[in-house]
This record gives structure tokens, C-alpha cells and sequence, in this order.
DNA sequence: CTGAAAGCGCTAACAA
DNA sequence: TTGTTAGCGCTTTCAG
């Protein structure tokens, strides 16, 4: 064990000794000086490997809080708070497919992830002490909401962050964005063109900033064509939320839903109550994973390049810890997936 | 930005000065030292919310090597590395249940989840560089696999480990393992009470331990029940693997399928290859989670109480981060939910 | 109950 | 090209 007694870990002076060189000379090796020969580095090298020595990221991070190239930017690790019921987090597949693309960049640069799921109101905390401790070099913002009290919190805390979603203009908090307009348009086109006439969008937490931003959106694109568009609620308290949703929807005829995992469970469940889809009604879902594939019929999906929204997030985080200030990024590549929940309007 | 020319991040310095103490004493309140009188504590812990200051986990590190009550131990971060393609890591809802149930004890604990996903190649280098660098305090290893490589490079690193699934008696990495009996029990005798006599397990990680042991475990309690257990291997790379699978399976009227990745694609895809489930074949699936509820039929899964288990290991991890010794623990709570895959076989 | 001081492992001036 | 050394923020011993 690390923490057993004798059995203390290398140092740098233990690797400076078996390479017969200065501590300083290690130090430069591991930190990209060039002022070393190619033959002590290489010395140097093989002494580290042979007592399996890397330099202490912590002694690292405490000894460059002073004045190194970067004033003091280690970049260890980001920090992903996600606050959601662990409910919510296990059942929708964005956020497996958000860790899924960002370990892979991450890695590259050498950082790792710092992940957690949190209830609301442990989230101000949990932000607090990451970032007052020192763990993280800075956050990666996810299910931003309107009036978002985490961007005046990392402000006050003077803390580093990038948001997926679109940031107010004046934080400091850079936003990587997707370009929804083209996806949208594509949307309306695919239900128009089957006839609908009347849709619906159906979310299950208005608070979120995209909720409102998909609700504008959509109504102003439908107007243009002459469609009306609803927005409905989901009550995950009723008893059986999709029924709910099913006799609220009046003559509307086509759905569109703002995550997979509400709009998986319309599919699976609306036949046994008596609504076929799409023959009765059409389901469309604003966000895409192999969840949408494994339904039957198939749900048509608005995909979105999460991995690319993931690197360019990294990316920005990348370039803050080093100073830059970037400023916000819009990611393109939102394009509907037709598949079979969608089809022609009933009569 | 934390990184901006002049703004220093407060030290316990200047929390000292401005509770009027000394820097020991700020140090004290926050080590649980029980010198201070609570005036004064109340006094520090005020300052230091007023500066928003914690202490800096990376210098804590640094001084606490020395000869701290744990021997130097800390636990800030307990490490998890997937060695799997992405696209299983993504698809693969046991990931999501783990990290899930992860996050909510290790909260507890004030340590939080390094995460990432790499390919085989990655493996070693990633476990070394983490623990050499002192980014984790332990990790968690998942997915264990026959003769694991990793356990000897974890003991030639000496760090500390707990795994998910039995470890080598002789090693030190303690496991949590799952009680499989009287799941397999149930799933055997509800086979049978539907009156199948072949039945197949199917994997298509056949280098997991897992897998060896379930087949062996089925194999020895199905030749008490008169019931014959093959085993077929999932391939990925098919065309259609669904379809070779299907192919392949011969007499069988029942397979129990290793993941529910692979469950839930049997059951979307037979019947569009004129294979009804369960009329024809009954479908069963070795995990369980939302998903299994999801697809029609829904899928009879065997559940397994994966945050128990993410619980106990925390645990584990704990005491041996603070210099015990754990030995392997047993959970309990494996149960078959039968659902709507597995039926009467087929005359 | 409090404070002064040594030292953790490492980096980066600066000197040689 | 290499070595010497001060110092990062914190903990903890030990003396007041």
C-alpha cells in the first residue's frame, strides 16, 4: 500500500541521485527545458521509469502557484457537476455520451475528469469547494438555466468555466453552442411536409435556458409556415406521465420531445394505450443516442454532435487555464435523423 | 480567472490575519484538532468564509506525506478507468449505474471520482501514470478480466486497488463481489417451470471473468436440473449480429445474454427477422436497469443492486486509503424481475 | 490554548 | 549545460 509504513514513494532527489544528477536537472526534463543534454535527459528518463517516478501533480500544482509560464496553470483535472437527480442522470444517455467525449480530449492533454451528480441544493457547495480547494482547474457547465446562479457564483469565486449552452454576453464564462437554426428548420420541414399542422413541444424542466430558447425558436420558424405550436409539460409525479401527456395533447398530431428519455417512453408505452405511433401520432425527439435506435418504431432525432461540442469545451477550458480568454463557440452539425416515429398526419 | 496577474487566491495566511490568529491555528480548526477553543474556531471558520477559503488539497497533500495520523493519507480522489470502446462504455447502462452510485459516497467522504475511458493499449499507462503522478488515492477496477494484468501492475506499483468481482485470494486488492447463486437459482428454475431444456448464454466479452464464471456457475447448476446450457459468442463485427446469433443458436429455446446491450438489441431486431419473443424464444438478460423496461417485450433481467456494491467499495477504498487491511465482501440482492421476454417454450 | 518553525516534493530563478 | 536555493501552502511538532 502507498500508506504503509517504510514504504515511502520516490522523490525527485531519489531519481537526481540514481541518474547522478542535480534535482533540478530532473525537474527540467519533466517540465520541457531544452537546456538538458539529449544523453542526461535520456538518463534521467531511464532512472524515472526504473522506480516508477512521475513528478507529484500535487507538490507540482503548490510549487507553481508561484510563477510559472502559464501564472501558475497546472491543468490537472475539470470539474463536471451535474445537477440532476441520479434518476434523471442514469436515464438520459446525453450524459454518457457528453464523459464519453470528453475523456478522450481530456486525456490527450494529460488532465482528467473530476465528476460528480448532485441534488440542487448541494450544488453551490459542491462548486464552492472544488474550486476553493484547489481539485479542479476549471468547470465544464452543463443544463444551463435562465438567470444560471452558477455564473455569478464562479464569478465571485473568480472561477474558470466554459457552459455548453449559450452564456450571457458580459460573463466570463465562454459557451459552446450548437447552431440549432438549420436543425430546426429541418424539423419543421419534415412535419410539414407529412401534414402536421398542429405540434407540440413537451419538456420536462422549463427551467432550463434551451427549454425556453427550443420554445421561441420553434414558434417563431412555425409561424413562418403556418403550423401552431404548443408547449406541454411532462409530470413525472402523475401516475402514469405519458398517459398524462397523451390526453393533454388535444389535436395535436405530432410530438416533438426534448430528451430521449421522455420521448422513448411516448414510443413504448403510448401503443399500450391505445395511440399508435406514428399512424396516430408522430414522435420526434431533440436529442439522439442508440436509445433511439433500439425503440420500435425507430425515433426520428434531432442528433447533435456532442463529442465535438465535448472537444471544443475542453479546448476552451484548455486555453483559460493557460490565460486566454476565449470567447464563446458555435458548433455545428445539429441535423434531424428521420427514422419511424414520424409519418404522414391522420386525417 | 484564477490566473489573472494579481488575483492570488487567498492563503491560510491571510485567513489567519484576519482572525487575528496564527497560521497554526487556522490549520487546527480545520484538521478536527480540538485545541481551540470554539469561540476562536468560530472566529477562523468566519474569516475563512469571508475570504472564501478552503484548504488547498494539493498542498494539503504535499505536508500531510509527512507523518500525517493516516500515514500520509488524504482521499481526494478515488480513480476509474474503463477499458472498453467508447461505444460500449456508452451503450452499456451498467457505466452510468456505477458512476451514479459512485458519486453519492464519495460526496460523503469529500472525495470525488476520476473518470476515464481507454482503449486496451491505454490501460497500463493510464493506472501507472495516475498513481505515480498521486492524482488518485485508489482505484476502482471494473470489468476484471482472466489472469487481469492489472493486478500485478498495481502490486508492482504498490497502490491501492478494490475491484468490482472476485480477486485472487493471494492479492491485495480486495473484492466486492456479487451473490450469484440464487439469482442464477431463480433464473434456472423459471427456465424450467416454462419448460425449456436448452438454453444458451451468450457473451461477447468472453475474456471477462465474469463470463467464465457465469458459465461454469450455469453449466454445474443446470446439469442438476436436467436442463443443457451451450455457450455462443456475440459477434460484433457481423453483418447483422443479431441474425448470426439467431442462426447459431440451434435447438435453443432460451438465451441469457450477458449485458443488457446485447439483450435489448435481441429483442428489438428478432421479430423484424421472424423470430417472435418470447413465442419463440425466450430472452433474458444477466443485468438490468431503465432499459430493460423500455423495450417491448419488456425484458426479464436479472437486477443487481450495482449501488450497493458502488457503496461497499467506497468503503473498502476508504479504509484502505487510512492504512487497514479490508478483506473481499459479498453483496447480497441479486434477483430475477421477470418481465415479458421469457415465456412457455415452444412445443 | 496558541504560535514559531521545520519540512513535505517540486519548480524556477539565478549562479556557476 | 548543470547545480544551488528560495519558496509554494499547508500540517504538525514542540515550546511557550
Amino acid at each position: 500500500m502507498g500508506s504503509s509504513p517504510g514504504t515511502r514513494r520516490p522523490t525527485i532527489a531519489a531519481v537526481a541521485q540514481a541518474a547522478g544528477v542535480s534535482v533540478s536537472a530532473v525537474s527540467h526534463v519533466f517540465n520541457g527545458r531544452t537546456n538538458i543534454s539529449p544523453e542526461t535527459a535520456q538518463r534521467i528518463r531511464d532512472a524515472a521509469d526504473a522506480l516508477n517516478w512521475r513528478p507529484n501533480v500535487a507538490s507540482r500544482r503548490v510549487s507553481r502557484s508561484l510563477g510559472g509560464p502559464a501564472g501558475g496553470a497546472v491543468g490537472n483535472s475539470i470539474g463536471l457537476v451535474v445537477t440532476q437527480s441520479p434518476e434523471t442522470f442514469r436515464r438520459d444517455p446525453f450524459f454518457i455520451r457528453l464523459i464519453a467525449g470528453l475523456t478522450g480530449p481530456l486525456g490527450e492533454l494529460g488532465w482528467s475528469l473530476s465528476l460528480t451528480v448532485v441534488e440542487p441544493q448541494d450544488e453551490e457547495q459542491v462548486y464552492r469547494q472544488w474550486w476553493t480547494e484547489q481539485r479542479v482547474d476549471g468547470f465544464l457547465l452543463v443544463d444551463l438555466r435562465t438567470k444560471d446562479p452558477r455564473i455569478p457564483l464562479l464569478r465571485s469565486l473568480s472561477a474558470t468555466a466554459v457552459a455548453l449552452g449559450p452564456t450571457p454576453a458580459a460573463s466570463a464564462v465562454p459557451g459552446v453552442t450548437l447552431d440549432d437554426g438549420a436543425g430546426l428548420e429541418e424539423v419543421l420541414a419534415h412535419l410539414a411536409g407529412l401534414g402536421h399542422r398542429r405540434i407540440a413541444r413537451v419538456t420536462s424542466s422549463p427551467g432550463l435556458a434551451h427549454s425556453r430558447r427550443r420554445d421561441r425558436a420553434l414558434t417563431a420558424a412555425a409561424r413562418q409556415r403556418d403550423l401552431t405550436v404548443r408547449s406541454l409539460a411532462w409530470n413525472e409525479d402523475a401516475a402514469d406521465p405519458v398517459a398524462g401527456l397523451l390526453a393533454a395533447r388535444g389535436d395535436v398530431s405530432a410530438l416533438v420531445l426534448d430528451s430521449e428519455a421522455l420521448a422513448t417512453r411516448v414510443i413504448a408505452h403510448a401503443p399500450e394505450l391505445g395511440v399508435r405511433v406514428p399512424a396516430d401520432l408522430s414522435v420526434l425527439s431533440w436529442e439522439d443516442s442508440w436509445v433511439s435506435e433500439l425503440v420500435r418504431p425507430r425515433l426520428t432525432a434531432l442528433s447533435a454532435p456532442v463529442e465535438d461540442s465535448a472537444r471544443t469545451a475542453v479546448d476552451l477550458l484548455r486555453r483559460m487555464v493557460h490565460g486566454e480568454k476565449p470567447s464563446s463557440v458555435v458548433v455545428p452539425g445539429r441535423r434531424l435523423v428521420v427514422r419511424e416515429s414520424t409519418g404522414p398526419a391522420p386525417a
